[in-house]
DNA sequence: ATTATCTATAGATCTATAGATAATGC
DNA sequence: ATTATCTATAGATCTATAGATAATGC
């Protein structure tokens, strides 16, 4: 275990990074400060030379966790690209490393009044960027329907891991990503 | 305070009628047992011989707030009455009297066995009721347009509830509202 | 001397249980 | 006698702090 101030820097990454992962596994609530220490590497005693208080740690691992997303917006062309990546099982199995938006949504109802901003920013973010994707092969509302494709994502993410029909969990990721490409490409015709 | 069966049994209804207000206002961790003992007028002391767990109080609870949903569902006539009452500002603001699968869609994603096959036959009724909603309107494929609508519905005022910036939150209902109304109504035009 | 991390613990929860109290219901 | 509710508390969390230890860095 190093002590030198280099080390406390990989160190507060490592356990930014620790609670980035598992926040978004399992809410904001669900990993104590003692344990993400622990995966860390270190005990908890050291926590608030690193942090003001647990909220700071939440604040920087939203930051941390919304870098995961532009990330995954500048590896994103088309619509219908985000649509196939964002609405899969892979997606849905793996919220440590997937979407924090849509991991914390629910979080964030009751959250901090900074992790709450830090959220809203994000989402204002990605309307913009769903907004500037749809701008070719929409003609009207692009905000209206950038808000739709938002709220839908997000929904459909949440509730497929809600469900505990996997049959269900499977369609809902399905059916509303088809739905979807068919709003996109209104030239396509399925089922 | 009483001490007969038939208080108790009013007893017991108070006390999950509190619960399914509280839980859906804050999350399924959000009371503690105590509390809700506490606001139905009655102490700790005689949860256990109510409930066998705390998980049996959620479950109860979810189902009555479900009823809710049942009534609301019953005074529902087509798809765009459903929409204009659901993306509202007073239902955002009101979660407690609310639609609890849009207030413990978060929660449920770590929720218990027995919760979540609850809140699972729950969508799937729910499913099955927009499928009939659309039925009129809708020429092909109605239950992708369900799922559709239901994540959407989910997202959406999930969404509002997590924002901070009260415009962007009255953005997003009024936004998607109109988004959805445009699909069952494609004759109309708006924006 | 400073500081990064450690061990240990205070104080505030929360679920669940034990045993007392005061009613009901045979 | 049974039972619905009460007071009190055990035991398991969790956040935050105090003070010791062992490195770094002037």
């Amino acid at each position: 275990m190093g002590h030198s101030r280099r080390d406390k820097q990989t160190t507060h990454e490592r356990i930014v990074r620790v609670a980035a992962k598992r926040f978004r596994e399992r809410g904001l609530e669900g990993i104590g400060v003692a344990d993400v220490m622990k995966e860390a590497g270190v005990t908890v005693g050291g926590f608030y030379k690193h942090f003001g208080s647990r909220d700071e740690l939440v604040v920087e691992a939203l930051a941390t966790a919304f870098k995961d997303l532009d990330v995954w917006e500048e590896h994103t062309a088309d619509m219908a690209q985000l649509l196939q990546n964002y609405l899969t099982e892979a997606h849905r199995d793996a919220p440590g490393t997937g979407c924090a938006m849509g991991a914390l949504l629910g979080d964030m109802t009751r959250g901090s009044k900074s992790a709450r901003a830090l959220y809203t920013a994000r989402v204002k973010r990605s309307l913009a960027f769903s907004s500037a994707l749809l701008s070719s092969s929409q003609r009207g509302d692009k905000r209206g329907r950038a808000l739709l494709f938002l709220s839908a994502l997000l929904g459909a993410i949440n509730l497929s891991r809600a469900v505990s029909d996997p049959n269900l969990s499977r369609e809902i990721l399905h059916g509303v990503r088809d739905e979807l490409i068919g709003l996109v490409k209104p030239g396509s015709h399925m089922g």
